[in-house]
DNA sequence: CTTAAAAAATGAACTCGTTCAATCTTTTTC
DNA sequence: GAAAAAGATTGAACGAGTTCATTTTTTAAG
């Protein structure tokens, strides 16, 4: 029998996982302790410790799946954009936003950032920030896209402007994040507003 | 005698924020005890938390006291910028980046970065983020500056454009601070690059 | 100058994330 | 199938940030 102990350790991993997740969502990360994680997971501190480097790591797992999920629904965007540059960038723009608060809070996505960067040498860290580098690249991908159809003018360095809204619309989302009070209808206003001038300036022609 | 008290309460919190920063600076934000700060500012641990909230607001008082000296640095090229798009902000943000890294490590950016992102309701992370507004602001005032002077098209909305040339800024700021291994001068290459398309769509003329 | 009140300083105790030597379980070897 | 080796689990102990009841110092009042 070659699965027994891998059987086990799967199971482990998806129990502590789903068990943290739902503490961090009900109570907030601080609040949940390692010692109720362990329990809810029905296993040892010491063996939680086993499968996760540290309390961080838990979270950024978690985070990781959702970025990934992120990242197939702006493929959707991708295989189909408006025409219209100002008008494909927000679709892909509002993707992102509605499928970022699916599974995580505020508070999560501050705490995650927050490790990711304090800590970026952690394997789980690497992994986001490998994310966050996909998801620029599928935003020059989709400028590329619109200069390949014409939408975009051709002397256009896609990828850079890629890269410059990308690393927009995520600081925005930072500041998102850090006001609890903003709504995803402001985030969504302030970022579109943001990229309108951009947008009108590399577009090819004004569509009437 | 009206400052016996008030005298004593500013020199010991000079001497906390002294020790802090050189221990900080020497050993690094995690190695730093609060225990041996406290000895080398010759106070107790609890007189320590009389003054500030938590270990990070150290930090990050150290911390807003350099984006101080950047935003200062920032407003004398904003006082006579070239009237080369391209050239003024990359005079600007080569200067936030050159003033950002007099006092501060990388490491120590890192955490004071993470901690105003995770706790963002702390006075001193609000004073943080305030400061991160007064940056942006200035980047928009450059742009709105060389508009003034016929260097960008006048249609430009200028407040958008520049929050996105700072938050582009900001996020490859925070992208240096994690690679530990990056160089001040690739990242003003990368950035340069990036602001370049985006600088040359709002000139008003070539130079030639 | 004495005394009462207010403000500040103190450090032992507490919390919670993390570690690690001892123990138990599974797999492999013969 | 027994014994040895390898792999995992465990929870008590540890370390560092933070708290708070007590003590000390400063100011104000009489």
């Amino acid at each position: 029998m070659a699965g027994l102990r891998a059987k086990q350790k799967a199971d482990r991993a998806r129990r502590i996982l789903e068990a943290a997740t739902a503490l961090f969502r009900q109570q907030g990360y601080d609040s949940a302790r390692i010692e109720d994680i362990a329990e809810m997971a029905e296993v040892s501190v010491g063996t939680l410790y086993n499968y996760y480097q540290n309390k961080g790591d838990i979270l950024v797992a978690t985070v990781a799946m959702e970025v990934t999920e992120v990242l197939e629904a702006g493929s959707r965007i991708l295989a189909n954009p408006p025409l219209h540059v100002e008008e494909a960038l927000r679709a892909l723009v509002e993707t992102y936003y509605d499928h970022s608060l699916v599974y995580l809070s505020k508070e999560m996505w501050r705490t995650a950032m927050a490790i990711s960067i304090q800590q970026p040498d952690t394997p789980l860290s690497r992994r986001y920030t490998e994310l966050d580098g996909q998801l620029s690249a599928q935003v020059a991908d989709l400028v590329a896209a619109l200069q390949a159809r014409g939408a975009v003018i051709s002397t256009v360095d896609a990828r850079a402007v890629g890269e410059v809204f990308f690393n927009n619309l995520n600081q925005m989302f930072i500041e998102f994040c850090k006001v609890e009070a903003m709504t995803l209808e402001e985030l969504k206003a302030r970022v579109a507003a943001q990229h309108r001038p951009v947008a009108a300036l590399i577009s090819s022609a004004r569509i009437v």
